[in-house]
DNA sequence: AATACCAGCGTTATTACGTCA
DNA sequence: GGTGACGTAATAACGCTGGTA
């Protein structure tokens, strides 16, 4: 296996995902998550970055990014990183993004788009005439300055995607990608989060209500004992020690100091062992 | 109202790696 | 031990949709 589950890269501030409008609160907002208040829980923390991991891995690769970025913007041909960048179906984003004109910096991402996703002859002629989607994988600094970028920020705006672009070598439509992506990794491997505490809580509570009936069952076994019957009402819940289910009182028990109502000093008499069968 | 831009989402395709015969 | 087939996880890249300015 490539990388394990824990390795995704996703050193996860759990506070990072924006998941409405993100481009409007370009820093940090909280999760909008439905189940965000959880986030503060220490088992978030376990998630680690494995960047060290990663780069150790990614470093024995080829740098298939060798291509200077200036080349690409000037010739207007695909990604440096990857012979071919787009396939048959990228043509028709292509066509409509080659239509739309942009201003300024978004004139330039606009460009940088339609250059990155054009279905060059050259490049179909390369794979004999049919053109296919060839994936780059990027080299372990372009990652780790990504990564690193987007724990700043985890959208860009023009300026800093282009800029980012260029320092990488990268197109700005590549960066965008890579941005989309990393969001939708950290809005899965938070969904994963949330899931397992909420399996947690459900064990938890799970165990809690059959604690609770089965105390129930015990208090209603006591009511109903001929010794029993006719004095003060049952204790509540108040005089169950949570730890080990006994009514409150045994002699070697200490950790609580209830104060027994008569009706639980004659319980702890004889009838505390029918009450409580483990005992 | 029309348009452009962008993020989110779902999906596909590619790559790298592990396993096993 | 080397090798090829196969399975799988990761992820780059894509198209579509809806919100916003």
């Amino acid at each position: 296996m490539m990388m394990g589950k824990e390795d995704l890269s996703l050193s996860l501030s759990l506070g990072f995902a924006q998941t409405h409008h993100p481009h409007k609160l370009m820093n940090l907002k909280p999760t909008s998550s439905p189940i965000s208040n959880l986030q503060m829980f220490p088992w978030n923390q376990t998630f680690v970055s494995s960047s060290d991991h990663q780069s150790q891995q990614l470093f024995t690769k080829i740098n298939v990014n060798s291509l200077p970025v200036d080349l690409e913007e000037e010739t207007g041909v695909s990604s440096p990183n990857s012979t071919i960048s787009s396939n048959v179906s990228g043509k028709r984003r292509s066509e409509r993004e080659g239509t739309s004109g942009g201003a300024g910096d978004d004139l330039d991402v606009t460009l940088d788009r339609s250059s990155s996703r054009g279905t060059s002859e050259e490049e179909e002629e390369e794979y004999g005439g049919e053109a296919c989607r060839k994936k780059l994988r990027l080299s372990k600094d372009q990652s780790a300055v990504l990564e690193d970028t987007f724990k700043e920020h985890n959208t860009l705006n023009p300026k800093q995607k282009l800029a980012l672009a260029k320092k990488l070598g990268l197109t700005a439509r590549q960066v965008e990608v890579w941005f989309q992506n990393r969001r939708a990794r950290t809005k899965l491997k938070q969904t994963e989060v949330d899931c397992e505490y909420l399996k947690r809580c459900v064990e938890k509570l799970t165990e809690e209500n059959r604690r609770l009936e089965k105390e129930a069952a015990e208090l209603r076994a006591l009511k109903l004992s001929p010794r029993l019957y006719g004095h003060m009402s049952p204790p509540t819940t108040l005089l169950m020690c949570p730890s080990c289910e006994r009514v409150a009182g045994p002699s070697n028990h200490n950790q609580r100091s209830v104060s027994l109502s008569p009706w639980l000093q004659m319980a702890h008499g004889s009838t505390f062992d029918v009450v409580h069968p483990r005992s």
